[in-house]
DNA sequence: CCTTGACTTGAAGCTCGCTTCAACCTGTAG
DNA sequence: CTACAGGTTGAAGCGAGCTTCAAGTCAAGG
């Protein structure tokens, strides 16, 4: 396959063409060749918008992307460099996740209010007595 | 206890003045009085301060916050209120939740891949067959 | 040759929830 | 009186992850 344009490649990762542009400004894309005044991209581009792809989709940010590419010397596997991203993140994502679910404990308790007026809700929660809940989360 | 100044009051919810004064700005506070060219908070003022800060608390946004204030006829009780706003809350917090558990899942692939290269980790992802898992997850 | 359409560039804009800044005002202490 | 603390205002800045815009370039088609 030969190497495709900016606004083809675009389409088959469901990307904007804008987004591509700005990984590669970015320094997470490495820069596209550019023949007749325009972006092409191999397979070797292609791979590389793969990972950056499913890394977005598990919770990374560009910046974990980056480091994921140009954080580690060369010589290290990239079974590696997931095993120790992966780890961290995997703790971030559980931290995310207990902070929700302690939203939606609170929210059932909210869901239960009975107060008549917001202002009387709030003088409850200042007394830290209101039904909507008194563990404030965080 | 009489009105008390904006930095009493930051400090008691652990917020900034300028978050106050922000928080009035775009009008989810009520004006605050001013004597003496200064704030100063009574009881309904810190009362609705803390219901601000309970509903960020359980993951509403300031639009959210703004909409449980002034979104309703004055005649809809508190009570209603929180049941409706806080069942539209509790989809999006299910939502978001069922996200993080697919990127769990995903990260968990991830993390026993064993590619040497992360070209050649992106080409098996390209043809869905990597060992950071086959699913892309939304 | 001219138009069209797809691309290029750098710069600026967007959302959200604030924070920071500069310039000014007010009340109190010494 | 001055100095100082602690406010006030409107405007601008931040960070993330893009998008949008204006102006220019390039190749193909008629």
């Amino acid at each position: 396959m030969s190497p495709q344009p900016i606004s083809t490649v675009a389409r088959q990762f469901g990307l904007r063409a804008s987004a591509l542009r700005y990984y590669e400004r970015i320094g997470i894309l490495s820069r596209a060749s550019i023949s007749g005044g325009k972006r092409h991209y191999d397979a070797a581009g292609l791979n590389r918008i793969a990972i950056i792809q499913l890394a977005r989709s598990a919770g990374f940010s560009l910046a974990d992307i980056r480091e994921l590419f140009t954080g580690y010397a060369q010589s290290v596997p990239a079974s590696r460099r997931w095993r120790e991203i992966t780890e961290r993140k995997q703790a971030q994502l559980e931290d995310t996740a207990r902070r929700i679910r302690g939203m939606q404990l609170l929210l059932s308790k909210m869901g239960r209010c009975g107060c008549d007026g917001l202002d009387l809700c709030g003088a409850r929660i200042r007394k830290a007595a209101c039904a909507p809940g008194r563990t404030l989360v965080r």
